[in-house]
DNA sequence: AATGAATGAGACTTCATTCAT
DNA sequence: TATGAATGAAGTCTCATTCAT
């Protein structure tokens, strides 16, 4: 009931310096720090892979003090989400608000946009990760789900609609078509980070300008047609 | 991790007993029943969360027996992906030897080719399973790349090159092309296999339709430009 | 994910007598094994404080094997109570089937079975594990009161009945009059489980005899009064 | 197990502050505070599931403050246990110095008054405590008895002689009919803390009614026997 | 004197793998 | 060849206790 070391410890001529570093109080700093850590190795190893305990070491503290911040892993993972997505959906967001253009620019910018901040950075990691697990952690999907995806999609319903409203895109089940426009991107991302699957030397930019160019003629009204 | 050979041909030992005992064919059949729940659970519950004793119930044996045939669970997985694939691209690439017509009628075959032997089967697990597993299996991912993904996109680029040459298509770097046409097909199967990932409802072959008809417009010429 | 231990190990020496101690199956035997030592262990110290790996080293197996056979500490304890109490509520409902006799004589018996069925053993270690921890595991308790308490009461309850019909006790709620009867023996029980607490030197044997007497008349018909 | 003195008397050396700021007060009061909610808690949970900090919330104060005034959690129940009793005993013993009446009254008394003043109230908790925890702490044990055991047995002990030597009950060896007359009334205060274990709905006061009753006729002597 | 962040020693439980039968 | 009981190494999470502030 009592754990009690022994004073005669070999280490114990470095016992101040270890007390120094060992008791450093960052309150403030440490949920940020774990989740940064936390970030790393879900996305690096996937989320059942990753131990609490190599997050704690990657976040310079003990696997007990992640449970002062989180309740489980699965909070970490979420928090993680949660604090990962909300800028990239917020500007995103913002852009569409007062757009005024046309739709293929709009589609542009957008795609554009959630790349910029989601895909060249390490949230890139997130979708793979979130394929990989979520049928094993429902409540992590349905908040992935709810949170992320489908206000993503939502901003990319809105665009496509507002061409179609202009004329611009061909009329369409928008819910599908979002899923078109959805799948090259988060694929991109997915292949950023599998190491080893054919995608090595892709250059994602490129490819990702020839799916922009792709979906907006794909997408648009055909000259001569009347489909 | 330990060096193992896989369960080869374990069979051809034994072809003179099978003449004699027909009922004794079910030893022969084992590796391969092993592989099939294996495959099922894999692809329900991903590579960490399957346990082995879930595959031996499922195939009818005990835990032990599966360590007669395979080295070790990693080797389970390894022999599921490789077991897999082979069938659906020798049919692709059948198709495509003899093609003559339009490069629209042409890729659209090949996806929807692609789709019913794999997107509608029990194979559309595979893609997801190696997204989520290949960074922890690189020779998994080696041979899935030079075995699968390579023959796959070849495929998919003759059929790009075609449309290209007969100057259905706009000219384009083929090999980002293919990942373009790729995209959209692979996500659809993870999606199949994504219990609660915001696609519950989504109809697939509705889905495909858009996607073929996008993509060949948007990969088609465009009347009126000259890029 | 795999463990591999250097062969160099300074005990290989050893290592067939231990193997052939260490691998030792007794499919059959295991359950009882493991509930014998839990049912020692847990009277000993109490549920909380005793540990799984104690019991399991108690019982000769480890920790791990504990779990081939019980979903988890809960499910032991509540084996080792299922196991515990059937036969002496069998007995004892028995014993009432078909007594005809005085219901002081009945009552007598009915205690003295009680006692030497329960209290003179091991089990009487349990109403105080109860006492202790029913508080704590609610589901562990509601077993407990509904197979265990219950049928006890229930026999109790009938003896008093019993000597009521017959004009042998006075007429009482009966549900009450049980308790009364049943504390005296319930608390002998805690007595001898509990090392310090004054009663080191108590004859319980005598105690009981008390107890009885007292019972006995105190429940009885008083002649020359009519309450 | 690890040697600490009691907060014995922390308040004596701020004497002086304490009439300088009555509000200084609060610091005098901590420890009793603490002891206070410990008591509750304790009662409620059992000592090993109860947490520090809950006690420490409960208690207005954070875990460190505890280990100013407590050396470790062991020494709280060990000071819980102690403050507690005091009180009823001595109550008890004014009642008995100077009583003249029937024996029957004597007792009936003498339990009712121990009821009102424990059983009635929070105290009625520790019986229960004790008998889950003694065996873990036998210095706490021997305390007990000594302390509060003995000298509650030894007045129902003189009310029982007083009985006897008026030839209202039975002469019996004292120190065990003290037992069950005990008995009964510490099953009550059982009872009233364990919520699940049968007797949710039992009327305690109509139960001691019937044990009191039950006692003084099963010990009294019976007309027509001599024994 | 008080705080409360941090520690670290386990506890329970899971499961790939082994091996006597 | 097949079984399945048994192992043992993790992994997640808890909590009494410490100590810089």
């Amino acid at each position: 009931m009592k754990s009690t070391k022994p004073p005669s410890d070999p280490a114990a001529c470095c016992a101040v310096l270890d007390t120094v570093a060992r008791w450093t109080r960052r309150k403030d700093a440490r949920p940020g720090e774990i989740l940064d850590a936390a970030l790393d190795l879900f996305v690096a190893r996937g989320f059942a892979a990753t131990k609490v305990e190599d997050i704690a070491r990657a976040a310079g503290v003990t696997a007990g003090t992640i449970y002062r911040y989180f309740a489980n892993k699965e909070e970490i993972l979420k928090a993680v989400i949660r604090e990962s997505f909300a800028p990239a959906l917020l500007e995103g967001e913002a852009l569409l608000a007062n757009f005024e253009g046309s739709a293929a620019e709009l589609l542009t910018q957008v795609i554009r946009t959630w790349w910029q901040l989601n895909g060249a950075t390490r949230l890139s990691g997130i979708p793979k990760l979130m394929i990989a697990e979520s049928n094993n952690f429902p409540e992590l999907a349905r908040f992935h789900r709810e949170e992320v995806i489908a206000r993503g999609e939502a901003l990319i319903g809105r665009a496509l609609q507002y061409g179609i409203d202009r004329g611009e895109f061909r009329p369409q089940p928008v819910e599908l078509a979002v899923k078109v426009v959805t799948a090259p991107v988060v694929m991109a991302m997915v292949w950023k980070h599998t190491d080893v699957c054919g995608n090595d030397g892709i250059d994602l930019d490129r490819y990702l300008d020839i799916v922009i160019e792709t979906l907006i003629h794909g997408l648009g009204v055909r000259p001569g047609t009347n489909s």
